[in-house]
DNA sequence: TCTCCTGATTGACACTGTGTAAATTGACAA
DNA sequence: TTGTCAATTTACACAGTGTCAATCAGGAGA
């Protein structure tokens, strides 16, 4: 792994980021030839279709600092704010990777790495989403119709990608309107 | 179409969804040798392999009666008892379904048959949800904070296939845990 | 300068799965 | 008998991923 080796390698990486936020074919052929180089030439860098795509989402989520994005709900001194916040933070950060995601999303099904990389991601937004709720349990404002595990279950699976796709992609829903409403729905279904 | 032929289409259908319900792999190789037919002889039944998928649907479909079913909840006298019917029945089809509708679903993404397919039985569920939703909206006790085409939007979302899947398979929630659970989130978000 | 290492190149090939095509068989019906 | 039609076998085309072998170019070190 030499520095012009790193090169290469991040050269692949915005390659692919491009051609897949274009909404463009991705194969591999496409990703070499965007970047350059020969198709060959990227099992140099990445082991399989899968583990370069993982690698793109990786890249995207340091060129956004996603920790520090997501960690921005930390801050938050009620739970309530910190719903508020969290949802802004991760309904926010969902158009930016979704391009990106999708294909992974798609790959699930069949790669066991895509697997593995998708249920990552899912299991650290139910984590923020579990925080969310323990700070509204703590403020003793989480109705007490749902327990905690199943409360953060229903906020998950209501600000889960499939559900964001749906509802902008499938019925027009605007990124503010998202937004505006998920946080209504949320405060309807979780605050006492 | 002889009778003949229309048997041993029937057989290749029967096959099909028995294979797609074990879960085992459904290639066009896969369900011919499950027909005791040769491969080559499905395309004298069904144009492409989505189009075979789309017909077991259909006849998934046609085996339970599915418009009796869901036309149950017609039957409901106030907009309460419309929506815990139609949570209940669609709810219940699911399961159902699903893991013949799953293939359709992933080849929606480049398959335009598959594509229309998916949409197609998306926009009957959203018609169902807009039914209840308008009973709700006759009685009264539709909640002010969304106007019906929202409502509609959310609880169609709310009852998506993806959303059941996170929550059964994903978080492990059992058949009767997810309709009880739906039922009471659809009535704190849409029932004033 | 010669040699070694390394990234990259080209070309060829294996494998999987879908879909197409041609020639043939077997059975039933007019 | 002849025609029709489902079904069969064999073969092939095509896309896309991944592998392999032989080769090249350039820098680093003896």
């Amino acid at each position: 792994m030499s520095r012009e080796s790193q090169n290469t390698r991040t050269r692949i990486l915005t390659a692919a980021l491009k051609l897949l936020e274009t909404g463009e074919k991705t194969r591999m052929t496409d990703i070499a030839r965007a970047a350059g180089i020969s198709r060959q030439a990227l099992y140099l860098h990445f082991e399989t279709r899968a583990d370069l795509l993982i690698a793109v989402t990786r890249h995207v989520d340091e060129l956004n600092n996603s920790d520090d994005l997501l960690a921005a709900s930390r801050a938050a001194t009620t739970g309530v704010a910190r719903l508020d916040a969290y949802i802004e933070a991760w309904g926010g950060y969902i158009p930016v990777v979704y391009k990106v995601v999708k294909p992974i999303m798609a790959m699930a099904e069949t790669d066991e790495a895509a697997r593995a990389a998708w249920n990552e991601r899912m299991a650290a937004m139910r984590h923020g989403c579990a925080a969310a709720v323990d700070a509204l349990a703590r403020d003793g404002r989480l109705r007490s119709e749902f327990d905690a595990e199943t409360a953060t279950d229903i906020l998950w699976a209501q600000l889960s990608v499939p559900t964001w796709v749906a509802l902008t992609e499938g019925r027009g829903w605007s990124q503010a309107d998202y937004i505006a409403r998920q946080k209504l729905i949320a405060k309807r279904l979780l605050v006492a």
